[in-house]
DNA sequence: CAGTGGTCTAGACCACTGG
DNA sequence: CAGTGGTCTAGACCACTGC
């Protein structure tokens, strides 16, 4: 079998006869991984919208000249990276921040099992969204351009009205053009479904870095809490497509209610 | 094809021909789900041990009178949860928490990056470990029958002569008759080996909740800080096979020089 | 009913490991 | 070299969805 996926940056085909001469880096990729990486350029160039049905396994296969298992195995990666989603009968969906089955899909802050107030209908307050120059370590988190702005914005999350969490976004500017604190407030459903559907940012998987603070005076006054509560500090970077870092999140969290859940496999 | 496989606790076979009137519960599961829960059953029983090889797949296949493909599934969704991991050109073999690539498996605080010092060496002190009566919530927590007794053991973890968590563990006695603090001082490797190779209890996957707490003065003095030094409290469920609750551990983390690290997808 | 994903098979060949 | 896991195929049939 030769090469019979046109790929854009082609890696060797699979009848590779690579000489084998002391060289670590594999010569040859599955013709499985080619066509997921096929499908995820089609993911990125937006041939198929987040919520949206892909073709059929068959229907790829075919395009492709590929079996359909190959194609399966294909989107049995990608699917398990959350990155589509299967419904045996329907199809395959172009998985989304929305409409998902969890509302919050990187929040992982649960109500303690005491009292069980659902987390879900959360209240926002966009304290501000101003564009700005990034810090040196913004800047180079972001991985943008010496003079690129950024969007600062800080807002307060509260549930069953009692404020919990103190976030400060740090987005690149030039991917999220004309945001405003009147947007942020207002839309339907998790920011990460607006950052899809109004600019085209959908963010696919995040790092999180965990420790505990003390509040500053001014955090204090933000969360309503007295100086000696302990509040677990979060810091997010979420990634787009190709591991590109599209936003910083630097987050206070209340615990006294809910807590961090985590599972470890 | 009937059911082909002797299954102790036998699912409906896999032309199941059950009345589909309103009955929620799949009434059949494919083989490849019989496969694996009879290769979870020969884990557990102790067929083969941490770090050895199991049968290959075409031996596996022959013996449960399946094609290969079938049996991989079900070593392919194994080796995803952690029970078993391939290696090309050599086998399968069962997953164990010693000699594995990270050192401690279930550990997610790292080093910060400014001070890169190397979270490997860590020195454990131990503090007591004792019989002990279970609290209600330990009992409830670990499943225990209304007598039954539990570890109780306290330790301190340094890294790099800093010391860095106060963890209390708690251990089901029946299952681990004739612990010693000597034991838990001196042995090789991560502690979750030791359970493993002296106790036959292997770990497969846990939980942890999270949460921003204040030292006591006890635990000041035990971690050598001040008592406003803000400490991750991290309470973790361990679980055995067949989602068995086996361990509690609650622990108390410095985050000035470390943080929990957490990937989302 | 047609169309989708899900399971299963049998067989071929490839890549890696170790003796 | 033989033995292992890894890839790929072509075809069959099953289970679920929605018209």
């Amino acid at each position: 079998m030769q090469d019979r996926v046109a790929s854009s940056t082609p890696p060797e085909p699979h009848d590779s006869q690579g000489v084998t001469l002391g060289s670590k880096v594999p010569l040859f990729s599955p013709l499985y991984q080619q066509i997921k990486s096929l499908l995820l350029t089609g993911l990125e160039k937006g041939d198929w919208r987040p919520g949206e049905m892909i073709p059929s396994e068959m229907e790829l296969a075919q395009r492709f000249q590929v079996s359909q298992g190959t194609v399966r195995k294909a989107i049995d990666e990608l699917s398990q990276e959350n990155l589509l989603v299967r419904k045996q009968g329907k199809g395959t969906f172009v998985a989304t921040h929305s409409e998902q089955g969890v509302q919050y899909r990187f929040l992982k802050l649960v109500a303690n099992p005491e009292k069980p107030q659902y987390i879900g209908p959360a209240k926002r307050d966009i304290l501000w969204c101003k564009l700005s120059v990034p810090s040196t370590q913004e800047s180079s988190a972001l991985q943008l351009k010496p003079d690129a702005k950024v969007w600062h914005i800080r807002r307060i999350l509260s549930f069953a009205s009692l404020p919990t969490i103190l976030e400060d976004l740090c987005l690149p500017a030039a991917a999220f053009e004309g945001l405003s604190a009147q947007e942020l407030q207002y839309h339907q459903g998790p920011t990460y479904a607006l950052f899809e559907t109004k600019y085209g940012v959908r963010m696919v998987r995040a790092q999180e870095q965990i420790r505990a603070t003390l509040p500053s005076p001014e955090v204090c006054q933000l969360l309503s809490i007295e100086s000696n509560v302990p509040l677990l500090s979060v810091e997010r970077t979420s990634f787009t497509y190709q591991d590109v870092p599209m936003e910083i999140r630097r987050a206070l969290y209340r615990t006294d209610h809910h807590h961090y859940k985590n599972e470890l496999n």
